[in-house]
DNA sequence: CGAATACTTGATCCGCATCAAGTGCCGTGG
DNA sequence: CCACGGCACTTGATGCGGATCAAGTATTCG
């Protein structure tokens, strides 16, 4: 959840101002599914992920938050228990909100619930277009997808083949083969574990030829 | 979206009597990806699918919504355009809300971005719950998944398998071979259309045994 | 009663998961 | 600052689940 810059309110800097700062490391969990939230999380440098496991060792990666956004807000507010696992991508600085405190200060600001909403319907369309995405394409298409996502979004992380393989529900080998692809036709270079996107179009082509 | 029973509120019944009625049919488009929204819409009787499809003719069944519940509230609180098609699955009577009204009653009631909020929170967990579901499982856990919802959801419509399998992230024929499958277990009976769950411990089973 | 839609079944094929056996890189702790 | 342990990356071989195609039957609705 993100706060538009331009309604930008002091309520979102009397929060931060009350919560408590931490730092955690890449791979630490922050809250795990099934765990009931305490409050609200905020990022101030790092990158999150909202994962959730089976047991048959998939691993899908659901949401991605970054600097400056809020999150854990989608169960906190609907009062359910985790339904997925957040997990440092990075090494991130985290502000802790104490639920009590957050709701004492959303109910006081009436517009604060307008922008969750907002947030939430932002995130529910990207789930939904990421749940069109794997259901049908091929896994090329999905690759490149999410690289141009990743680009756009979070374009500072160096993602990992397996990351993405977790986004495209796809496997790590798949995504190296698909990667590979992309390379012959130009669109991307890769070095090391530096992905660089030469030809975006070309990234497009091959998602919209098949969708 | 749906408001709460307890928490129902007049301003529900306000926005009511000002909408106007009218009639669909299974198969009707209510609305169409990319176009914009024009208000809310709310369901007296009757089923809606929000679907959508590819130019490779797969089509996703991404949420569903039934009797005395509003849908196109995502894309109206959004300020996007829809990502989606809202298709009638059986005879529907709607009613549809003009958006300046909508938004008149929404911002005089305070508790009304509150209630949107907890529904949309809780179709992002759906939708992300089915995300994980379509990414790992086999067909046959994702059948008997989808068999459990509907069950409980939406236990009074004759789900057609293509239906099934939209949801599920497969294929007519595929879904048939698969409750097939459920039959030989013992788990449903099939006469003609009609799918009566026999034990629904068994669906459960499945759906457990490859998570 | 006829047309459209839904269901069914079997044959074929291919994309990707899976497995295995490496190599390479990098952060971290001595 | 270097060595080493743990991830991350890579590649090839194999097998199978389910997509696809096709042809036909059943059912529902107008």
């Amino acid at each position: 959840m993100e706060f538009v810059r331009d309604h930008e309110l002091e309520f979102v800097d009397t929060l931060l101002l009350s919560g408590s700062r931490k730092r955690f490391s890449r791979g630490d969990l922050i809250y795990s599914e099934t765990e009931s939230p305490k409050g609200l999380h905020y990022i101030e440098s790092g990158l999150v992920g909202l994962t959730k496991m089976s047991a048959s060792g998939n691993e899908s990666l659901l949401r991605i938050f970054r600097a400056e956004q809020f999150f854990g807000h989608r169960t906190l507010f609907s009062n359910e228990k985790y339904h997925a696992t957040a997990k440092c991508l990075e090494n991130t600085d985290l502000v802790f909100l104490e639920k009590k405190l957050v709701f004492e200060v959303f109910d006081k600001n009436p517009s604060s619930y307008f922008f969750l909403a907002r947030a939430l319907a932002k995130e529910l369309r990207r789930a939904e277009d990421r749940s069109v995405l794997i259901s049908e394409g091929h896994i090329i298409e999905r690759v490149a997808y999410a690289l141009i996502l990743f680009k756009k979004l979070h374009p500072e992380h160096i993602w990992t083949r397996t990351e993405i393989a977790n986004y495209c529900a796809s496997r790590t080998p798949t995504v190296i083969k698909a990667m590979g692809e992309l390379e012959k036709k130009g669109a991307i270079r890769q070095n090391r574990r530096y992905i660089e996107i030469l030809d975006e179009s070309i990234l497009i082509d091959v998602v919209e030829d098949l969708q």
